[in-house]
DNA sequence: TTGAAAGCGCTAACAG
DNA sequence: CTGTTAGCGCTTTCAA
């Protein structure tokens, strides 16, 4: 072992060993650096010998920008968005890129993820169920620093960003569509969190596809995205003036969370029949939806695709030519199972 | 509005507006730079009127390390590593550091970790719930790059590593000891991943207490950590040749995933009561354990403990006076619910 | 094509 | 305590 081994290797001991100067060792492995292909070769050969691979803050300092991409995520623990922060940390490095992940809190903690933007010169910044003040946004746009939502937007606002969202209106019609036609009679909705796009759309779409055939939600009711918010949903239309009359026999729930919750409690509270006598539906499509014990029916969130249009979006980069937001809708499938009749 | 706003503030910038030297800038922000309280606080005024932080990319360039920490996952789907996922970004950020979030599936991308690592001059790598090869550990030592591993670690191996795990050993004896004082007399493991060490610990745990009662495994088998694995794994339990005579009263599964797939074939494929047929018991404490369709008896693992002595050794930086694996074993608690009877 | 040189924004000696 | 200076490792003109 003749080499003393540098914990390190830089371009100038490259250049040194192979005899060209640095900034060949820099064009050598540039994708489209002028250099003939033979001293590219060369160089290449002696950089992979030395264990060389180039400094990606030096670049990224001297370009401006590197190759990382913020992650925003929410305090809360839906599995569907596991799914996405894992699958978006895979695309993204098939596409060269890093996921720098951040965990917001509140308001604090968001100013904190400003910071880190500019810090480190990302990108772009990917926001997953996010409930955003629009002043984030705003602030992105301001240091130059691209917004991708991912299932979450606002409606009404002049901020300057791409959205990626599951088609959740369609999805509510859809999941309206099929109860309808089970012939199911008295609806209920069980919502997550209001102020989300995602708890609005779901409800609104179901909403909508109902009162085309005529027929009023008979119980609607909306808090958070939880399993215990979903057991705690029932108790309220059981205990609802009405209940002892009429109960709903069809209950749409905002996400699978909820809808587990609402099953348990259905079947071990109140002794009742899940899909005989109340047909329940979800939307995700989790992991846990398809074990027996629950065989939930719900919409499936085209992960794939979304993933695909997000990844499309950072390399397309539209923003500069945006006035307004840009949001991209794609539909998901609605699966059958056996929580709601056929 | 007078100002034109570049896009990006300089600490030379600041140092202009302020009427100081750029040194003097990088001085204020640096915890203990030695500055005069009254300058420091001036230059503070001016950078933030200015809108200026230090860029990290720079820093880090002069610096030779930064403040991100890459974090290591395998592709997987078990609730309690997404819960590891965010713990661990959380109190990165607390401790001022970032998670730079990287999926390997196998050993080609084991080789993109490395050049991650290298070319962002990553404090640390956490490896969490990875089958790795001890070479790998070696490469990032060989490059200077401390190596923590979350829950998974090599018992014969020279490699230079901080390992934080749950005690699965204690874990498995625990179960076995409860199982044993609720009067159980025959007993079954279906194990998860067979050459990991969490799968080998709770195994190994759970016999040694087993045989200590002078009583052997009446079935055992191991393959994933997975639901349908559970489900499967029941199934051959019953196909198997004594399970006509006799069926095991209690089950320990290697985690909660597969515990609910056990449940779940169990109550519904083979009409057994649980506990009251059969006892079982997982390992983690996910979410869905506590759902009422399972109630599942399972031992914790104690992810505060484990973060917080994680964030420990990323602070005291044990690792140059090592001369092999220090491994850092942290108890979890046995949870008692209605899936094993007490 | 190639090399020399400037500079990205910052930290860390080194004088004063 | 403060300013000056020299790099960190790289990309990018600019000449040659």
């Amino acid at each position: 072992m003749t080499q003393t081994t540098k914990k390190h290797v830089s371009s100038t001991d490259v250049a040194k060993a192979a005899g060209v100067s640095q900034s060949a060792v820099s064009r050598a492995f540039t994708p489209k650096g002028k250099i003939s292909a033979k001293t590219r070769e060369h160089i290449l050969q002696v950089a992979n010998e030395l264990g060389y691979s180039p400094n990606a803050l030096a670049r990224s300092l001297v370009k401006q920008h590197g190759d990382l991409v913020e992650v925003l995520t929410y305090r809360q623990s839906n599995p569907f968005y596991d799914a996405v922060l894992h699958q978006l940390a895979e695309h993204l490095q098939q596409h060269g890129k890093q996921a720098l992940f951040l965990k917001v809190e509140d308001e604090s903690n968001a100013q904190e993820s400003l910071l880190l933007a500019k810090q480190y010169r990302v990108q772009a910044v990917i926001m997953m169920s996010i409930t955003l003040t629009s002043t984030l946004i705003d602030q992105f746009s301001a240091i130059g620093i691209p917004v991708i939502l991912f299932n979450r937007y606002q409606k009404s606002s002049s901020a300057k960003f791409v959205a990626v969202s599951c088609n959740n209106f369609k999805g509510g019609q859809d999941i309206a569509e099929r109860l309808l036609a089970a012939r199911h009679k008295r609806f209920a909705f069980i919502g997550g969190k209001p102020n989300t796009s995602t708890n609005q759309d779901r409800r609104d779409g179901f909403i909508d596809k109902l009162g085309k055939a005529g027929i009023d939600l008979s119980f609607s009711i909306e808090r958070e995205y939880s399993y215990d918010w979903g057991c705690e949903a029932v108790r309220m239309i059981f205990a609802s003036p009405s209940s002892t009359t009429v109960l709903p026999d069809a209950i749409f729930c905002a996400n699978d969370t909820v809808a587990l919750g609402v099953i348990d409690t259905l079947k071990l509270e109140f002794n009742k029949q899940v899909p005989d006598d109340v047909s329940v539906v979800g939307f995700d499509d989790i992991p846990t939806a398809s074990f027996k014990a629950y065989e939930l029916s719900t919409v499936q969130q085209p992960l794939d695709k979304m993933m695909a249009e997000t990844m499309k979006i950072l390399e397309e980069r539209p923003f500069d030519n945006l006035s307004g937001p840009d949001i991209r809708f794609i539909e998901g499938d609605f699966i059958q199972r056996n929580s709601s009749k056929e």
